[in-house]
Formats: structure tokens, C-alpha cells, sequence
RNA sequence: GGUGGGGUUCCCGAGUGGUCAAAGGGAACAGACUGUAAAUCUGUCGGCGAAGCCUUCGGAGGUUCAAAUCCUCCCCCCACCA
């Protein structure tokens, strides 16, 4: 199997595409060039955007040239397809701002040395254009008896909060998008998600109208939890690829938790790991499949933080929630150190070496003065302090609830004075319910 | 611009003078069960060192012993008409 088309529809990145027998034949061609546009309307992607990078890196790994093109243009515009309510519309120096940031994070996935791959941004066109030209040259070629029958445009005509006119624009923002790349970059292929079906499809006929030639769209499906749920969302809202924003903990965890029914699906959306390991995960059922998360969450946070950064949180797992040896067999390829009992590892990551094998750890960690943990602190006051609680009544709550330890022991009162004598080893392990942890360490006075 | 309908605690949504920190549902959190999964059951779900007090119902004023509820002005959204 070398035919990308049929790679990306084993991995799970296709719902449709145009025109299939053409499009199959045009990737035989060796300079293919791709895009995928990424609205800067954050200043950083989030899980949710995983989908269209991992296919634009899938794209890149076979040989084509993939161009990643930020919306510093339409990013002013806000791009209403499938949303039901209207963006707020953004700054320039906000825009600039998340620019920065999402540029940064495609790096990550993509590899731009050498012209391997293109990095742009349409505001270098967009901004410059004349309202009058752009009706006249763009604008005529476009339908609004069409445009008003896309399903994206269809969903907000029908909800309460109706469409605007600059949202309206939008799809022929980005369909002059694909045009300006055809013809600078001979870009005859767009990606993106399902939402963007109808901003594609005007890109292509745009292409066809005005240079009468042939591209080609692929889009990706929207990818749900099993629990019917948008990929990246938790209770403290989206997992961010900035670790700044979600730290490689918390990645890890979010991964981790992974729903039974994901692991494979996701192993082959999210993960480089070759699908013939992954067609055997398929297989496995109940605990079993716990490697197989831990495998995905240790390649996930590996390919969006970096090996030591996911080699971190891989400990910090081990030291929380105990060691879980991934053996042997269960996907082979992965980098994730085997049979692991603290400490004693076979790393594989060329990028860490040795030197670095020891404990790392990054549990999330509060540095306390020796004086104050010696006059003591109230379980419940520490418990909001460090954040493992929103407010003194949210700590006391959790501790009546008997949710709280403390190195492991439940804290049976909401005031229980925590002081130096509870430090276990220069520390103190808080914990709330079952998978929340926080360190708390002593700061010498000086 | 006109007419009508709206803006309620994270979300949806009830509430039209006191019995309202505000029904119900969802989400979330905790406990039990477990595998850091799912499902289920139970409890919690504005803040405060907790009796009691303080802040909240688009915003600002006002009426009243008492306002999410009544009045005035303003802001925003929706529908129909222009």
C-alpha cells in the first residue's frame, strides 16, 4: 500500500473527496503541492485541529509538498461554517499575536527546512485587495443561490442567529485563497476538515471558472469521542498543543484517558505508528487496552511537545497512578520505554541519549516556605491554594466528600492542619479523587 | 426605521413582587464499582474560617418594608414588515 489516498483512508483521515479516479491519478504525479488553511483565531491549535495537521504531515512524509496557510486574512473575516454562532471578530494584533504562536506549533509537525515545505499567510493578499476589483473579477463567479444552499451556510441560516454579511464572504475569501495558490504554487490540492467541504468545493469551481483547470478537495471527518463528544474538550475547556496553555501533563492525561473504543482510531489518526501494529490493538479488549492509551498518549505528547517533555509525563504517570509496563509486543514500533519499573528503562528516543534517564517528572508542583508549612495550613485552604480546588467551599466540599488524600491517606477533616511532619521524602502528594495530583515542595527561606 | 419576541447562575431552560442562591435537564465534581475506560447507583454543584453574612438573573437608575419579577433610559439578539 503506497497510494496515499489509500494510507489516508486506512487511517481514518478521509470522508469524501472530489472527483476520486482523477485525484488518484494526479498524486502519482512527484510535485504534488497541498494546502490546509489554520485560522489564527487562537494563539494556539488545539486538539481539534490535530486531524488536518497529522494529514498534512502524512502528505509531506510521502513525498509531496504540503503548504500550511494561516488565515491572517480570513481570521478577520471569522469563518462561520459549521458554527452556530457568529465568531467575535478579532484585532490585527491579536491575530498577529496568535500567528506567532500557531506557526511555532505547526513546526512541529511539519518540516519546512530546505522547501520541504511552505509556510504562508493570506493576509499577504487578502489585505491588499479592492472591494470593487474583487467583486468584479471574484465575486461574479459565485451563485447566491448556491451559497445559500451549503450545508455550512444552511446551519446558520436556520438557527436563531442568522449570518452576516462579512460572514457570508468568507467562503469567497477562501476560495481565492486556493486560486492565489494555484497560481503562484501550482497547488491543485486542498485539505481540511468536513465543515470545510463547502469552502473547498467554491476554491475548486473558482479554479475551473477562471483558469479552467482541475483541483482537488479531501476532507477530513469530524472526529468524535465514542461518548459522542468533540475531540479536545474537557470540563477546564480545549486541550490546547501549546504546553504552555495545557502542559505535557495534562496532554498526556487527556490522551490517556481515551476511551476504550478510540485507542485504535486514534493510534492511527494521531500516531506515526505503522497500521499493521495498529491492527492488532484492535483486537485487544478490557485492561488490556491500557498500553496501548499509554503508548498513544506517550507518541501523542512526543509528537506535539517533544520526546523529553513526553518522557516527563510518562513518569509522572508511573509515580501517580503506579508503573504500568507496556510490553514487547503491544506496538512495537513506539519509542515508549519497556518493562519499566521506575527508573530502569530502555529508552529508545536518539533525541535524549542516555544522560537523561533518570527521574523526571513533570507533576504539576507548588513550592511552599518552610516557615509557613511549619505554622501549618488547613487541608482545605492548601487544597484551594494549589488549585486542586476552585474555592474554599469547592476544597471543603471535595474533603467532606472524602475526596481528598494526602500521600495516599484520605484527610478526614476539612481543617486538618498540614504541616512539615506530613513531608514524605521532601514532599507532600495532594491528591483530589482519583486522578488529580499536585506536589507540594519546601522552598528554603533565604 | 416600524411592529412583535427575547437577554436568568458553565450550557439549555423554568420563574412575572416576598416561601428565590433561583425548578428541571445537561455538563462538571466526589463516593461506590473498576482498568487513570465505559455504564450504573449515591451525593454535591455562587462565595465566605459557614451561626449567619455577602454577591448574582444584559447595563444604569427608580418605585417598594421587600425586586430576576414593576417603572424609566440605554446596550445587544431574533422574527416579520419597510
Amino acid at each position: 500500500m503506497n497510494n496515499i489516498i489509500d494510507i489516508l483512508y486506512e487511517r481514518g483521515f478521509i470522508e469524501n473527496t472530489t472527483h476520486d479516479k482523477e485525484l488518484s491519478r494526479y498524486l502519482e504525479n512527484d510535485n504534488v503541492t497541498c494546502y490546509i488553511g489554520f485560522d489564527p483565531t487562537a494563539s494556539s491549535l488545539h486538539v481539534g485541529s490535530l486531524v488536518p495537521l497529522m494529514s498534512l504531515a502524512y502528505m509531506q512524509k510521502h513525498g509531496y509538498r504540503p503548504i500550511a496557510l494561516i488565515g491572517g486574512g480570513t481570521g478577520l473575516v471569522g469563518d462561520p461554517s459549521g458554527k452556530t454562532e457568529t465568531r467575535q471578530l478579532l484585532n490585527s494584533e491579536i491575530i498577529e499575536e496568535n500567528i506567532c504562536g500557531i506557526k511555532e506549533q505547526i513546526s512541529r509537525f511539519i518540516d519546512f527546512s530546505e522547501g520541504k515545505a511552505i509556510l504562508l499567510n493570506n493576509a499577504d493578499w487578502l489585505s491588499r485587495l479592492e472591494y470593487i476589483p474583487f467583486l468584479r473579477d471574484i465575486g461574479r463567479h459565485f451563485s447566491v443561490n448556491r451559497m445559500i444552499k451549503a450545508e455550512s451556510y444552511k446551519m446558520r441560516l436556520e438557527a436563531e442567529e442568522g449570518l452576516n454579511f462579512i460572514e457570508f464572504n468568507y467562503m469567497l475569501l477562501q476560495a481565492y485563497d486556493f486560486l492565489k495558490l494555484f497560481d503562484k504554487y501550482g497547488c491543485r490540492l486542498q485539505l481540511g476538515g468536513s465543515d470545510q467541504w463547502g469552502n473547498i468545493v467554491a476554491g475548486i469551481d473558482l479554479i475551473r471558472r477562471m483558469r479552467h483547470e482541475t483541483a482537488f478537495g479531501i476532507i477530513s471527518p469530524l472526529i468524535t469521542t465514542s461518548s459522542g463528544e468533540k475531540m479536545g474538550k474537557t470540563a477546564k475547556g480545549a486541550v490546547w498543543l501549546d504546553s504552555k496553555r495545557t502542559s505535557s501533563y495534562e496532554y498526556y492525561q487527556y490522551w490517556i484517558n481515551t476511551d476504550d473504543r478510540d485507542v485504535a482510531r486514534f493510534l492511527a489518526l494521531f500516531t506515526f505508528l505503522p497500521m499493521v501494529e495498529i491492527k492488532k490493538i484492535e483486537k485487544l479488549s478490557g485492561a488490556d487496552l491500557n498500553s496501548a492509551k499509554t503508548a498513544l498518549a506517550f507518541e501523542a505528547t512526543r509528537i506535539a511537545h517533544g520526546d523529553k517533555e513526553a518522557l516527563e509525563a510518562y513518569h509522572s504517570a508511573q509515580t501517580g497512578f503506579g508503573p504500568r509496563p507496556v510490553p514487547k509486543e503491544i506496538l512495537p514500533s513506539s519509542s515508549i520505554p519497556r518493562n519499566d519499573i521506575f527508573g530502569n528503562m530502555n529508552v529508545v528516543l536518539p533525541s535524549i541519549g542516555a544522560e537523561i534517564i533518570g527521574r523526571v517528572d513533570s507533576t504539576p508542583c507548588t513550592y511552599i516556605n518552610e516557615d509557613q508549612l511549619k505554622a501549618g495550613i488547613p487541608a482545605f485552604m492548601l487544597y484551594h491554594m494549589v488549585g486542586l480546588a476552585n474555592s474554599g467551599s469547592a476544597a471543603r466540599r471535595l474533603i467532606a466528600q472524602g475526596g481528598a488524600y494526602l500521600n495516599g491517606n484520605r484527610i478526614e477533616s476539612f481543617d486538618y492542619l498540614i504541616t512539615d511532619s506530613d513531608l514524605d521524602n521532601m514532599e507532600i502528594l495532594l491528591r483530589a479523587g482519583k486522578k488529580r495530583f499536585h506536589k507540594l515542595k519546601v522552598k528554603n527561606n533565604d
